[in-house]
DNA sequence: GCCGTTTTCGGCCCGACTGTTTTCAGTCG
């Protein structure tokens, strides 16, 4: 873990301790907000910090630096022990459980000696949370409902996974609405998805949440008012969200679901400063409305430009706005072709054939063909003949299909010792050369990567940190060293858009981007029915800031700028 | 705890829903 993620987690805790203990919720906001910048930082704080840069940080003031100094120097924080002095040791996770906020569990802690969940579940059995001051049967029964919820194991789910739930939900439900948007972390295309938002508008509100409340896919009606209700669907226990507005407020309404919360809250702030007021009703100068119908007219307002959704973090793009500076971010028309696609050779489903056909439908003008090396055994890995067998039936679909081109590939493994799977005489027949590690993720991956960056022919590095979203921490790889030395060499690192990898995520493409790294966006498929996930491999890279030329598959292919070419050989 | 071309003190985004409370607190997003 990187001392920024270390902090990160600490100051996070010193923030529940002291939410627990109903400390000034601004305070508690300011670690908050510490803990995110340090998180999503794209430098090394301790690079930083021997710099001497670390107050100039908007977000970290003189405490904050002080206490990043501390840790950098002894490896503890003597704020965080001192806070977390008097509080029993696991009673901060149950702030997670939903319906239970720091005020009661601090009530039920000093009335009742609530430790912890098992504690927690006996007072609400035996009654006596209910008779505290203050509570009663219904909110007991909410906090119930909460723990059996905190028990299921309420994680983020990835992206991939939660859009066609909410595709499906928008698909049930649409004939209720006039206009209906999916917001929240979803829209922003963020790479896991915590709850579901979903924005409408109709002429009876009270009509839509009731028939929104009695969809098929509801397992448990959470709240239920006169513009929004919140609903847990059957699949994965996923809260959706739904609010109802009115036609112009639809954009303020956007743009205050669409968040992030970071984002919303500098905007507030600006806002104010200008004497103005939004909220999800629109932009207010006193009480005379002055926007809200569209997001445009609410950015407009603040002296902004629009801001796409996937930049919406507070990480620079609101000052990039204000000087009408910020990136044209890369769009899906650009994309020319899929450079990561595994064929019938290895362990992909079709022929690649039948892969050209459905990517010239796609309006491709070019497919990269990367079936797995030899050694990759479990997926079918092609030995050289097989290889060579290959490239001959790509050479006769080439003359044989017009209007795309299918480009000799492969996902080379990188083997233990770093070295390559094929010879340098075998990749030099190919027309780009993936290389990837599947194998020993603990075993000196950064030296093992770099040595693969090291060989001419390898072009694009795949999945640079084997992070699965559903679970694998990924390798043990240095990922910033990487970045350096794939900047360093002109090598390309991938964002592979396989929904359970997303990797490269947003926070490494921004450190590649500022480090001049390009970038291919990869869908890894295995059948043609996944080269749609190339919408989230341009989330990634639109929450990574990056525009079309930062990407290497909108380029042409005779105008690609592979590295065997700007080095000076020719194809 | 952070921050400041109106401020180094006094602000800090704003509102919905729920429940228990006779005017509002807690939780959530």
């Amino acid at each position: 873990m990187s001392k920024n993620q270390e902090i990160a987690e600490i100051f996070e805790k010193i923030a529940d301790a002291l939410e627990f203990k109903g400390d000034d919720t601004f305070r508690i906001g300011a670690y908050r907000k510490a803990a995110r910048i340090l998180k999503e930082y794209p430098e090394n704080i301790e690079d930083l910090y021997k710099k001497g840069d670390i107050k100039k940080i908007p977000g970290i003031g003189k405490g904050m630096s002080e206490k990043i100094e501390e840790y950098l120097k002894t490896g503890k924080i003597t704020k965080y022990e001192e806070v977390i002095k008097d509080i029993p040791e696991g009673i901060l996770e149950l702030l997670e459980i939903p319906n239970l906020g720091p005020k009661t569990l601090n009530l039920a802690y000093r009335q009742l000696g609530v430790k912890n969940l098992s504690d927690l579940e006996r007072v609400i059995e035996n009654g006596e949370l209910a008779n505290l001051f203050g509570m009663g049967e219904k909110k007991v029964e909410n906090i119930k409902k909460g723990i059996e919820l905190y028990k299921q194991g309420r994680k983020r789910i990835p992206l991939g996974i939660a859009l066609p739930i909410v595709e499906e939900i928008i698909e049930e439900f649409k004939k209720y609405v006039d206009k209906i948007e999916p917001c929240g972390s979803l829209r922003r295309m963020n790479e896991t998805i915590g709850d579901i938002d979903i924005l409408t508008t109709g002429k009876n509100k009270i009509e839509i949440i009731e028939s929104f409340i009695s969809l098929p896919m509801v397992k448990e009606v959470m709240a239920k008012g006169d513009t929004k209700a919140s609903i847990i669907e059957k699949s994965h226990n996923l809260q959706v969200d739904l609010r109802v507005v009115s036609e112009d407020s639809f954009g303020a309404a956007l743009q205050y679901f669409t968040g992030s919360k970071a984002h919303n809250i500098k905007l507030r702030g600006l806002a104010k400063d200008k004497g103005l007021k939004i909220s999800e009703y629109g932009v207010f100068k006193g009480d005379k409305k002055i926007a809200g119908r569209t997001e445009e007219e609410v950015y407009n307002k603040l002296g902004l430009v629009w801001i796409p959704p996937e930049l919406r973090e507070d990480r620079g793009e609101i000052e990039a706005a204000l000087d009408n500076n910020l990136p044209i971010l890369i769009e899906g028309k650009d994309i020319k072709g899929d450079l990561h696609i595994h064929s019938k050779y290895s362990d992909g489903v079709e022929t690649i054939e039948e892969i050209a056909i459905f990517a010239k439908s796609l309006g491709y003008e070019y497919i990269g063909i990367c079936d797995h090396s030899k050694t990759s055994k479990i997926a079918g890995g092609l030995d050289e003949y097989t290889l060579k067998r290959r490239n001959e039936e790509i050479d006769n679909i080439n003359s044989k299909i017009k209007g795309i081109r299918v480009l000799k590939g492969a996902e080379v493994d990188i083997l233990s010792d770093g070295s390559l799977d094929y010879s340098d005489k075998i990749l030099e027949q190919l027309d780009f050369v993936i290389a990837s590690i599947h194998q020993g993720f603990k075993k000196n991956v950064t030296e093992r990567i770099k040595r693969a960056i090291d060989n001419p022919y390898v072009d694009i590095i795949a999945h640079p940190t084997g992070r699965l979203l559903s679970g694998r921490e990924g390798y043990e790889v240095n990922i910033d060293e990487i970045i350096e030395y794939a900047s360093y060499k002109k090598v390309v690192l991938e964002i592979n858009c396989y929904p359970d990898r997303l990797d490269l995520n947003d926070i490494n493409v921004i450190k590649g981007k500022n480090k001049g790294v390009k970038f291919a966006i990869g869908t890894d498929s295995h059948n043609i029915g996944m080269l749609k996930y190339i919408k989230f491999g341009l989330g990634i890279a639109r929450r990574g800031w990056l525009t079309k030329i930062d990407v290497l598959n909108t380029y042409k292919w005779e105008e690609m700028p592979l590295r065997r070419r700007t080095n000076g050989s020719s194809n």
